[in-house]
DNA sequence: CTGAAAGCGCTTACAG
DNA sequence: CTGAAAGCGCTTACAG
């Protein structure tokens, strides 16, 4: 492998100091301007590219940003959550130079968590965190270690954390009033997410909202995991019961709505004739069913991406930012509701 | 924030030098029980986390591997495979205590190329690059300069390259075998991937190879990109077509499988009744549309693992690794093809 | 104005 | 056997 190229080398063809090349090279006005362009045509043609190590050691500073992938949300959330979320991350990396670092949990058992390694081994100058669980003591820990970080989501139990995210409990109160006020649904199910992240606990709780606010009186709450076959589960249980069947339900997201929507139709139930469909996210799936999946779009990208400005505003110490950035959603209207099919709609 | 803790502090709080320190923690045998284990609790006590960027630079070896995401295939390639991809390289990355960094190209603009700066940086000690094109010129130099690199994919043309990929030649003709033999489709047509990358000639190679091999006479290939919208245009282009309707479509991945589905089903033609469909990948999509999508199995995560583990070996150098692994793929029959529905099956 | 030392944090090769 | 210097590559504060 070919031995990599220095500093010094590139001094040395020159003539000068490597610290004077060091200057020369970030434009220093003390280098006159002809050794500055000598020196400059050197490292180009060495193929000279600064060490990070070298670098990072010095100014103390890693230009890299990671983003945090607790072990169980790998499963819970999905694929294309967090290849979207990495989308925005690259994106603001990329205008500040930095590199984006994932990293993932090697495994529960060892108490040893990513979050602190990473950050106490400067590896990364900051953190991004998303999808942690409501009672995850590490995020808290993190939080207060003051580092730099900042969390994808909503924390209201951790005052001091810088949050980017949605208002889950409104998005939800919409999906239910679209079912309600369009549709004249009103035997309503929820499918929950997981109840130990914040999400899935103010989905449910817009929901309920919802429906107290209709005054609907045949509502049902289910327990689901947020997996495609949790979503199939809950259905199965729901054609199984007795009593009037639900005109209606509510998915905590398109994974499971898609499990919901398959169980249906293979019990030969009509959507969204007998039951209307709708799920949360909008990352891929719920535009490809048939029918399509009316529900919210996340923009999870966006979330990436201004989690990660953010996050370089606490790197660089620029202050006045406000701690929670709240991203609007959009209610994206399909045929699994009742609407129209091919007549898809955005609502912001 | 808080003042990072370095092995100066902790060799401090024991009384000993920060080499002593240093070999207490690595175990060095020089160093006597008592003090390796007072140095080893005053650590724990101070967090003592090393700097990435002092051992680093000591051991001119960052415990990172980067995956390169060329500015082009970020399109191209959808955000389910980079994630596959992205998971198998952190279960490989993690067993090596590696760190993984995904690198993007900012913009084609700038010729400044990503691949050359990480390396050559040393920010990473390899590189995984995924679906580069055929005649991209930086993964010649990249391979030629002899910097650790596995490349994902079928790279014929650069001899010195290690590889690991699928026979997609083999998997296309797989395809077209079921559609001939147990369908007796003879009427098909080949939607191509982008053909500046090799899956996309190779697949086309192997539609055309199976199609002569069963004797078939009206066989249209349609060029496309990969994307749903490309998939639906090819399927609408032939639904615009005089003569005799085909009776099996031949996707190359996908999402162009789902854009042709919609368009069928939405121009009133019968899957597999009419038409029958197959796509390519399995990344996720082909399960959730009805019918659901008969399509190869490409193992993306199990690649991105492998590749990781190849990569190790080349950056400890270790030899004796064959230039090329190819790992089968699956046949997953589902609907689209003809089969019963419901009966999702797999062969190897 | 300019030359070159100091030091970021680490580990190993060397001197004693 | 053990203490502590040297040096990885970089940049800035300091000495001249």
């Amino acid at each position: 492998m070919a031995k990599s190229v220095t500093l010094k080398d590139v001094a040395a063809k020159v003539g000068v100091t490597s610290a004077a090349a060091s200057m020369a090279l970030s434009g220093h006005e003390r280098i006159s301007e002809r050794t500055r362009a000598a020196v400059k045509r050197a490292a180009d043609e060495l193929g000279y590219v600064p060490s990070s190590a070298g670098r990072a050691l010095r100014s103390q500073r890693a230009d890299a940003v990671a983003l945090i992938v607790p072990n169980s949300s790998a499963h819970v959330f999905g694929h294309l959550y967090f290849m979207h979320v990495l989308t925005g991350m690259s994106t603001a990396a990329n205008a500040h130079d930095a590199q984006v670092i994932v990293s993932t949990n090697a495994d529960t058992s060892s108490g040893d968590v990513a979050y602190e390694r990473v950050m106490r081994s400067r590896t990364a100058d900051g953190a991004i965190v998303t999808s942690a669980a409501v009672d995850d003591d590490h995020v808290q820990a993190l939080v207060a270690s003051g580092l730099p970080a900042v969390l994808i989501g909503n924390y209201p139990h951790l005052a001091d954390a810088v949050t980017v995210g949605i208002d889950d409990v409104r998005a939800t109160e919409r999906l239910v009033d679209h079912l309600v006020e369009v549709h004249g649904r009103r035997r309503l199910v929820h499918v929950t997410g997981t109840l130990d992240h914040r999400t899935g606990l103010d989905r449910r709780r817009g929901f309920l909202a919802a429906a107290e606010r209709h005054g609907l009186t045949d509502v049902t709450v289910i327990e689901g995991d947020l997996s495609e076959a949790s979503g199939a589960a809950a259905t199965e249980q729901l054609l199984q019961a007795s009593g009037a069947r639900p005109d209606g339900v509510v998915f905590a997201n398109d994974d499971m709505a898609v499990g919901g929507l398959h169980t249906l139709r293979r019990a030969g139930v009509d959507v969204p004739g007998d039951v209307a469909v709708v799920g949360f996210d909008d990352f891929g799936l719920a535009r490809v069913t048939t029918p399509g999946i009316t529900t919210i779009r996340v923009p999870a990208e966006e979330m990436g991406r201004i989690a990660t400005e953010r996050l370089f505003d606490l790197v660089d110490h620029r202050g006045g930012q406000p701690a929670r950035t709240e991203l609007p959603v959009e209610l994206v209207v399909r045929a699994s509701c009742g609407c129209e099919p091919d007549a898809e709609r955005v609502r912001t």
